[in-house]
DNA sequence: CAAAGCCATCCATTTCGGTGATGGCTCGCA
DNA sequence: TGCGAGCCATCACCGAAATGGATGGCTTTG
């Protein structure tokens, strides 16, 4: 049994049929029988159970289907780690909030790609839920999403500190007034799809002063959502940074939250098993180091009578746990 | 490159010299050197430098070295995990103090034969330091050893709790006042080689009396200990019941110890992440069952005044820490 | 009942790993 | 300086094993 053997064999599970795995390895179908064969031979167990309509699991074989799937990865891994030398070479693959995306990274991969030229990189945007979920199964080597988050997996490194604010449109004086009459007047949450952190933040928001069965309008870019408050759709959540520039344009109206949910951490994570490379290492050094800057204050033009009456408590920041 | 090329990178690496990892791959010289060559052209650095007294490790090879030695291990582990069924089946290799072999192991080794037919045993012994470094480098799948220990990477099951006893020759009433003199009658403390937690605890005991420079007498079986002392040769520490059949005879004489010292924990200890065969479930499952029956207390035919004054602090247990 | 999808088996081909012999190199020693 | 020992690289060769293509049996489906 050797890595290849794993990596036939979890092709197999994976796809629940030889003749399938067999295409996805790029090979045909009767190397992929013959393979299996000599795996359970080897092993003097049954691996699959063969029907009609392709191949199962046996016990031994879901016994087995965790190790066929970490040693192949290892095996990648190891060629990593050996290849890997002291110049940033190779490439890397981070995930990044679509708003992080928008204000934090650009300055972030314009000094990056100039210190290391010989990496790729590769920006994948999704929300918190999403890009934890792929930097866990190793798709992302690391992201950027809303903190805090407590994984026994994961490394969380804070990296910025955003302040986070309620956006209506222009003519909206009073955001407590303005949230309260939503639900009345069908007025919506512009949000991100499920998984996204301020969307989980809005509505604990809202459902903590007991405004609930608000209509919600979902959106994947911030623009759309900008533009929705804009033109009086509804309200939204969104970190100051990304807001400022519709602020000062007076399309829409920026309203201070409470303290206790005012700010919102921003971590780069990733897996605490998993090797670094001297390109990942340097991004991520550059990240902080260019991050980190303390941030401005509120503007002063900003009206502080704005401020929201809520007080959030902790269920206003759901953290996500280890399973 | 597969989990072979990574034993045979690991072999070369471990012997230092192309020429003798051959040999402890039971091959030739031409294969390893092949393979080797392969290997660097595949992850396009080079592994080793080749010098006249053999080769050693880049820096590349430095970074794959402890994958080439997990990657393997994981390999057998997925073998194991997979052959492993619903009844036990196998081998188990499992350590143990001498002394817990002696009084412990038996009962459990006969019920454990009875109920698993189909599984080899192999049973070593060594002291509490030995044992834990057996098991942590996967040479041993659990062993019985005193504790309490704390290694992030080894998870201790308590399962029994021994009393201590201080054994002298038969004629000594005062176990408190023979001690006084031992150093100066130049007596001996009968001990197991270094590394045994006994051992380590007598020592400590006499030394929070000031009793230092007590030479000592070392011993590779319970019986020769035990010998020893009835002979009037010196002292030693052990589990009450192991020392329990001499007493009975008259040939030694058992003494309680104080409060603080007196318990003193066996555990089972075994890697927090290495797979649990259903053979080796089966055994820990019958040693706690076995084991963990309360024990009787001292025998009322022992004079509790010969208990000695001693008070030991914490250093009189010291726990193995993790690195 | 025919077609499609799936897996097992067989066979020819190629590839890859293992073997033994040879040669170059350095080091240590006489 | 010359020689032998130890070490690694290279080469040609052999055999086992993986691969690829074709066929056949089986079941499901329309």
């Amino acid at each position: 049994m050797d890595a290849g053997d794993l990596s036939v064999f979890a092709a197999v599970a994976r796809t629940g049929g030889i003749t399938k795995a067999a295409h996805s390895l790029n090979t045909v179908q009767s190397n992929v029988t013959q393979r299996i064969r000599l795996l359970e031979a080897e092993l003097g167990v049954r691996l699959f159970q063969r029907h009609s309509r392709g191949v199962s699991l046996t016990n031994a074989g879901a016994q087995l289907l965790p190790y066929a799937e970490r040693i192949p990865h290892l095996i990648g891994e190891a060629k990593r780690a050996a290849a890997d030398g002291p110049v940033p070479r190779g490439s890397i693959k981070v995930g990044a909030l679509e708003t992080a995306t928008a204000v934090r990274l650009p300055p972030v991969l314009a000094a990056y790609a100039a210190a290391c030229p010989e990496v790729d990189i590769e920006i994948v945007t999704g929300t918190t839920a999403e890009l934890v979920e792929a930097v866990l199964s190793h798709r992302l080597e690391a992201a950027f999403t809303a903190g805090p988050l407590d994984h026994p997996e994961l490394l969380a490194l804070p990296v910025v500190e955003e302040e986070l604010v309620l956006l209506t449109a222009p003519w909206i004086g009073d955001a407590a007034a303005f949230s309260a009459r939503a639900a009345a007047d069908k007025l919506k949450l512009i949000v991100f799809r499920a998984g996204c952190t301020y969307r989980n933040y809005l509505e604990a928001l809202l459902a903590a002063r007991g405004i609930v069965g608000v209509r919600r309008l979902e959106f994947g870019t911030v623009d759309g959502i900008i533009g929705c408050v804009a033109a009086g759709i509804g309200i939204t959540l969104l970190p100051r940074a990304v807001a400022a520039r519709a602020a000062a344009e007076g399309r829409v109206k920026l309203h201070a939250l409470p303290d206790g949910i005012r700010r919102i951490e921003t971590v780069l994570v990733r897996r605490r098993d998993a090797f670094v490379s001297t390109a990942l290492k340097r991004f991520i050094d550059m990240s902080r180091e260019l991050l980190s800057a303390p941030e401005p204050g509120p503007q002063r033009s900003e009206r502080r009578s704005a401020k929201m009456s809520l007080r959030a408590g902790r269920a206003a920041a759901p953290a996500i746990k280890g399973s």
